[in-house]
DNA sequence: TCGTGTGATTGATATGAATCAACCAGGGTT
DNA sequence: AACCCTGGTTGATTCATATCAATCACACGA
């Protein structure tokens, strides 16, 4: 049910270039004119579709592409040695996916289809070799893997200094500021991810999002039905993430 | 008392070139012929000394170098709004620091010498242009890149899916590798960080990483006194450190 | 229409680690 | 020496969240 709403509202684009894709200012020619961003159009394999469930790259196996998503979403996960996985990060329209693999020989984690979603492939090769010539999509890929550690370490201060209340709340936030990016509602959305994810992502247990769901909901902070989300009180949300603050 | 034995085991080379850099092997150069490095060699600042406790760089500050560890030990962290620290990596001689702030404005962390600490100053803006023209370094800097991004990961799973003992587990094992990709003892060693350093990067309270320090000491896993560290039981601190492995 | 399964919610209980509180050891200073 | 100061250790108690257990709601296929 959840599906048909926020799927291909640009799947239109069919035979696409960089340069008529509305993604054009979050993703990769960010940095590039227009005779650049065609030298970048000829090494990308447009028109990717993976269903939900579907693994986009799997950890371990050899890795030649990047991914940017162009819609749906994706979720990246390492599996630890003892079995069990760590979501890393999700991955909304216009992000590019993969880059904790750049320049090496296999994936380090496994990138998988929230919903059904378009992408496009870029082969790394190709896309290092051109990084070569074009000075500025070299310094746009520093920028975009550096912006990547920055997340990861964010990612662990939540992890390691929140609750489960203010992760949840950063994480609302989160997507609600990713979702403006895109000239989408700041303030209503659709969860891509299972309250599962959510949970691992995080690192607490499903039960407890669930908690803090109708915790937040009873608090008039926000009004959640399954993955239908509405942020009611985005101020209470921003202090409520910024968490043990002192005086 | 522990800062005179790491120290300046290679402060004897002055004048020195990344060529006869002990490190070379570690560092940068990795990917580089010798006329290659001797452009490295040309923008590198060598020698800057910092003294136990002292700012490599400071976050929000501009960035313009990133900075390749000699000798010494640094951590790095990152302030939250909420105004309380989180490490988010320690780094030891051979590895490059602050490669979060790539190709951006302003610093995303803190840089902070553990003990009298040698580095050398990379610029990032003639790093940048030397990539472009060495393709083997730009290939070397996403690889750096992309290990910190799996770096980060590792430490988001250690926080959100290990117990307190496993964590430290791990930590120590890391550490230990990373001597014995110096050539020195992987089984004892000085601790470079004190246990409030630990405590916060692995997410714990002080008081519970002594606590598990005793366990372990008590468990014959290893002896320490103080930052003197000795790995007696390296197995069963793997095994551990793994954590949940469920048959 | 009825099972059947999966994801989400709610409640009761258990627990690992934080917190609070002393105390200790060593180094540097006067 | 006597002092303090910082970093480390140890113990008692508390608390947030995991875990265990049930129930619910909805979607889907037979």
């Amino acid at each position: 049910m959840s599906q048909s709403i926020p799927v291909n509202q640009m799947s239109s684009i069919s035979k696409s270039s960089c340069q008529r894709c509305s993604l054009s200012n979050l993703c990769l020619p960010l940095a590039l004119d227009s005779t650049d961003m065609n030298r970048l159009d000829e090494v990308v394999n447009r028109d990717r579709i993976f269903n939900r469930g579907e693994q986009v790259f799997t950890q371990s196996t050899p890795f030649r592409s990047c991914y940017a998503v162009k819609s749906g979403a994706i979720k990246t996960s390492v599996i630890t040695e003892s079995g069990d996985e760590q979501i890393t990060g999700f991955f909304m329209p216009g992000e590019l996916v993969g880059l904790d693999s750049m320049s090496d020989e296999i994936h380090a984690s496994t990138a998988k289809a929230l919903e059904r979603t378009s992408v496009c492939e870029i082969p790394v090769e190709q896309l290092e070799n051109l990084a070569n010539t074009l000075p500025g999509l070299q310094h746009h890929m520093f920028h975009l893997m550096s912006q990547e550690i920055r997340n990861s370490h964010q990612l662990s201060v939540l992890l390691s200094k929140n609750t489960a209340e203010e992760r949840i709340a950063a994480l609302l936030l989160s997507l609600s500021s990713r979702f403006q990016r895109r000239k989408l509602s700041p303030t209503h959305f659709n969860l891509p991810m299972a309250r599962n994810d959510i949970a691992n992502f995080l690192g607490l247990a499903v039960e407890t999002v669930s908690r803090v769901f109708t915790r937040f909901q009873n608090q008039g902070l926000i009004r959640a039905k399954g993955r239908d989300i509405e942020l009611v009180d985005l101020e209470a949300l921003q202090t409520m993430a910024l968490g043990n603050a002192q005086p």
